[in-house]
DNA sequence: CATGAATGAGCCTTCATTCAT
DNA sequence: TATGAATGAAGGCTCATTCAT
């Protein structure tokens, strides 16, 4: 009796976190942070205010937490579609789909409101974002991999090495990225990040053929 | 007399507003718009509250005028530097040189607290942010204008146009901005943005030679 | 014990919403409602500003609630004296013996200031007003009632419908109240009510003597 | 030339002062007056705020002339409608067409937001009002006339003395006036003034005739 | 675990009035 | 007479956080 109370008690706790958690995602989803307060979250999560300060230490926490979880799950995604790729396919062909991929994975599941908010936040030294620095860190194993399987081919030459290569297609996906949470609705992510791509990869590939 | 007392006048509301300006625009150099209060403000320029509102509509005209004023800046230095530049230097050294120098620019008379809060500001529509959003437009026309010379000279290949290269550039070097931003202090922009735009010059130049 | 706690917390809330209440309505007597500051009622109430806003939404939905109750209050009064009549007693009577209680409530349990600061009121089109709209549609329905009585008696004559005649009774009462409220303390509300009450009547009634 | 001078002088001080007053009494037509700040007055006339202060010791004290001033025109108004009767007209009939006539001025050339403004003005002690408060003098001693002479005639009792009358007329088309101002625009001013002063008409003629 | 009443510093903005020129 | 820059008290409202129950 004992153990199940107690067993139940954390239970319900883990549930009212949860709820008070996805609540706040809603609300994230739409508005910006400092625009999300208190209030709205444990009033849509029917809980009361004190019981918010007994899961999160205070606002910040639980948004570092959110962008923590949210940053998990797009990675994730990622990976499944790495993962779905023929493993013959040339360098250049993985890196175009997985890039194809990004741009609707950012444009469909996350929306540009989001995407805005995630690069806010990471321009706020204010949160201790470890979890939100390291950000793109799968991405880019994931990049390096791919290009250094295509240099060990001779698919690609080799006058960088696949992880400084790897930093620069990150920091290219996300400046396109940017742009287009800037000029949303006026910019096609999609189209521009491939754009772009192909544009680093025809300064890499081995035999160069226009674009 | 009434010429000259109006020109006292006048001048000293200038100066009041200049003081106003300059008192905002330290505070804007380490905090965030919404951190800096007119309080503040106004009690660092040692003038009334009241007194802040004779010259700006609301704290909101007065980041927008701060800001439209600071862009400007920039994109007349970037301009000083590109006229300073040889007619007859390749458009990949120019481009090189003209990165370098925003490098400069961005990390030495900016700094990466203020580039944040712009690219923050950028991410928020809440802003009448014309001056802002014309934010690269000079530099888009500068390295336009760069690259299509380095075509007509048959230093650059053609597979794109002036101007789609153009855009690519500025979405890139704001990407490398942006991730110097973020991971300040441990992140050497320069260092970056000149190996990023090597890279990208290095898939159009003509002749092609390692990069 | 859940219940006893929540049952607590509720009966203290709503404690301070009267406290907060009767503060605000002891300035109301005094001073025009633009005079009363949320600070001054919150001060007198004895509660921080935050408070305030936990039962109030605004300034404006205190004096809505404020008005409201209040004028519920009045016309409870007049139908209370209504109520205490003779049942048999001529319809002339009756309304002179209800324009003489309603002279004695406004002068006395209402008062010029509060009076004015309704009437000012009905002036503003500013609040969402519907209580106060009605203000008079109780007294009309009463004045109608009795009307109606006193025709079917053959007291009145029937040259207007008793909904025609209550209104005008009811617009010549708050005419009067109107002059007493800017000519005050030179002007005997009641002595002038009756007599203009009388006036009207004089016209209607079937057995004309005199006044 | 001195003298000269001191004429100009003076006439365009004169010319100032009503500048001022006109600019004012746009707004006011429109706004309350709390709603009407000295800075829009001296913009919209075309001075400067400190000029505002020469010639006005307050914002009060404007308002008070520009009320007192109004007030009498439109007393004016109701005398040159008088003077146009027929002196053989009946007491009856001359207070139906004044009253005719005054609801023609309130409706059209006063319009209910500044009759609004005036009752409301009328409700604040605040102001030193005297001018206003002999608001209805004038028109209380044209009705007196009329009655007194209907009284002499024989067309009306004298039930009533021709000065009770006259207050009590007065105090009733104020109250439908302020009906008027409260109901606008589901209400006609005209219809019911007339119906009104019909009524009060019909209970003091000799020769009762319906109604 | 949960509640929700209470806090209070802080924010932006307004505007009648003054006064040196 | 005229100017207009400067004042500063005041006002309504927000919201993350605490704590007694």
């Amino acid at each position: 009796m004992r153990e199940d109370g107690t067993l139940r008690k954390k239970e319900k706790g883990e549930k009212t976190k949860r709820k008070l958690f996805e609540s706040a995602a809603k609300f994230f989803a739409d508005y910006e942070f400092e625009n999300v307060t208190v209030d709205a979250i444990v009033e849509a999560a029917g809980v009361s205010k004190g019981t918010f300060y007994i899961y999160f230490e205070s606002k910040e926490e639980l948004i570092a937490a959110f962008l923590s979880d949210y940053i998990k799950d797009i990675e994730a995604d990622y990976r499944a579609h790495l993962a779905l790729l023929a493993s013959d396919m040339s360098a250049s062909d993985t890196i175009l789909s997985l890039t194809a991929a990004i741009s609707d994975i950012l444009a469909g599941k996350i929306g540009y409101k989001r995407l805005r908010t995630v690069y806010k936040l990471l321009l706020s030294k204010t949160f201790n974002m470890e979890a939100i620095k390291d950000y793109s860190r799968e991405l880019y194993q994931m990049l390096a991999a791919v290009l250094e399987q295509g240099m060990e081919r001779g698919e690609l030459n080799t006058a960088f090495s696949p992880e400084t290569l790897a930093r620069h297609f990150v920091t290219d996906i996300r400046g396109v990225a940017f742009d287009w949470c800037i000029r949303y609705p006026d910019f096609d992510l999609k189209e521009h990040a491939l754009a772009h791509v192909q544009m680093l990869l025809s300064g890499i590939k081995n035999e160069k053929r226009g674009g």
